[in-house]
RNA sequence: UCAGUCGGCUGGAUGACCGCUGCAGGCUUGUGUCUGUUGAGGAAAGUCCGGGCUCCACAGAGACACGGCGCCGGAUAACGUCCGGCGGGGGCAACCCCAGGGAAAGUGCCACAGAAAGCAAACCGCUUCGGCACGCCGGAGCAAGGGUGAAAGGGUGCGGUAAGAGCGCACCGCGCGGCUGGUAACAGGCGCGGCAUGGCAAACCCCGCCGGGAGCAAAACCAAAUAGGGGCAGCAUAGUCCGUGACCGGAAACGGCUGCGGACGGACGUGUUUCUGCGUUGCCGCCCGGGUUGGUUGCUAGAGGCGUUCAGCAAUGGGCGUCCCAGAUGAAUGGUCAUCACGGGGUAACCCGUACAGAACCCGGCUUACAGGUCGACUGACUUU
RNA sequence: CGGGGCGUAGCGCAGCCUGGUAGCGCAUCUGGUUUGGGACCAGAGGGUCGCAAGUUCGAAUCUUGCCGCCCCGA
């Protein structure tokens, strides 16, 4: 399967009101999609140039080039590629923003990174973000939440499994 | 062997697993899937120049304005690029560097210091004459020495003189005029002058040459969506003549009205303006705002690469043969692991690192960044034969 | 990707065209005024003029090359 991708400035937009979680190498936002497409989950990616750059480093350095921001965006792609078929949510829409370890931290941890970030995003939604949403469609929401909780035990136990085989 | 100069090439390799863009074919048509094939650079970068291409309908010539360039000759589609030469500067040398036209066309500037900073002048001085209170004052002559400064109106030496001075002479520099060599920049040498002509043109400027503007998010088409929003101009004050057709009046001549074609004229047309050609033109024309921000074309065979040969000192050009070599669009060309190679650290096991950097319409340059490896030519020093 | 602009004291700006002294306001510090504070008055400190070359006797200013930031464009 295909790795489904956001294309317009519009969907980028709308994942920003969901659930962020912070890692050292990426943010992952996510948030349920408004019509749920065929069992496929969306993912945008977005490294700028000037979140590569060293944090010790003042705004007088030169700036990272497209070699190392196309190189981030590579690794946390092909990550996202391994891990999203276990621990992604079929209808959410998530966007991953690269930082400066993105390009440093080795790829078995940034996996493990990314599954936990999946496992703290995947949690409902926020009671102000709720009432948000349920202002939109009133009459499908409880569906909503009930899906999401079915689907979040499901991916904590595949999660455990993943910890098992790498430790091995 | 060491130190150095110049020019070129290369810039990780192999394997395994999992992926992606385009193209071709098969299976399917819900647009997915399978097989094959293809896939970053010398700078793809900075966007500093020059073109092609597209639009502003367009082309040519002159003047003005603005901008760029600037030794000479050649190469080129063109250039601010390249090649060869000249001049100046640096280096023992190989070789390197130079925005390198004009300052007796004009204007302007040269702070501070200094007497004086531009038709030269005289602060400390030097020489001489006169006066006296005997080391000062006044007159005349001078610009060598001192001092200031980035720069003080040729330099060195000899003669000369009261002291001096191109005052005289020799050499060098400078200027003017022939001559010789060279396509030319320029070089060499001769004669004359007796020093007049300080620097800055990356200050204005003068001379010569070149240049319309914007850019592939250009531009064209399809689909969708929004609004019939605001401003300006105009709505006949804009025509004349010829040919021809319809209609009306009339017996006809002809008159009226109107359509078409042509000529003249008007208006508009790539900074302004003039001219020539050409195009458009009388009813919805221009500008701003709002909406859409999807798809297709443009989009890759080209001043193309490689090999060879001929012309030329060379840049480069001609001939012949051969090859087809990325076309993405929230944007593919990769990710992970292992082994080897190279470099550094460590007694060792082993650990760390592997340059600069990513096509976006395409070419020719320039500039900037670049670990390491490698080839060729040349220079200097030392040693050995 | 293409085009345009800016960089001067802690902050916001002059000065650059026409080259020689870097200045203004706020802020900071010191003193005065006040019972104390604010406001006000007087004074002081603080700047590699983004970086590097070149032109010039001399560069914030002129020229060239880098670096950073901002704005606009179907």
């Amino acid at each position: 399967m295909r790795l489904q991708t956001l294309k317009r400035r519009a969907e980028f937009d709308r994942v920003r009101r969901g659930r962020k979680w912070s890692g050292k190498a990426f943010l992952l936002q996510g948030l349920p999609q408004d019509e749920p497409l065929a069992g496929h989950a969306r993912f945008g990616f977005v490294v700028a140039s000037k979140a590569l750059r060293k944090r010790e480093e003042n705004a007088t350095a030169k700036r990272p080039g497209a070699v190392l921001r196309n190189r981030a965006k590579r690794r946390l792609k092909e990550a996202v590629r391994l891990a999203a078929p276990q621990y992604a949510l079929a209808n959410y829409d998530y966007v991953i923003i690269g930082r400066y370890e993105a390009l440093h931290q080795c790829f078995s941890d940034l996996l493990e990174e990314l599954q936990l970030a999946f496992g703290k995003v995947n949690r409902p939604p926020r009671s102000d973000d709720a009432k948000a949403q349920s202002r939109i469609e009133r009459k499908g929401s409880d569906r909503h939440t009930q899906r999401q909780s079915e689907i979040l035990d499901t991916a904590r136990t595949s999660a455990s499994d993943l910890g098992q085989t790498h430790d091995g």
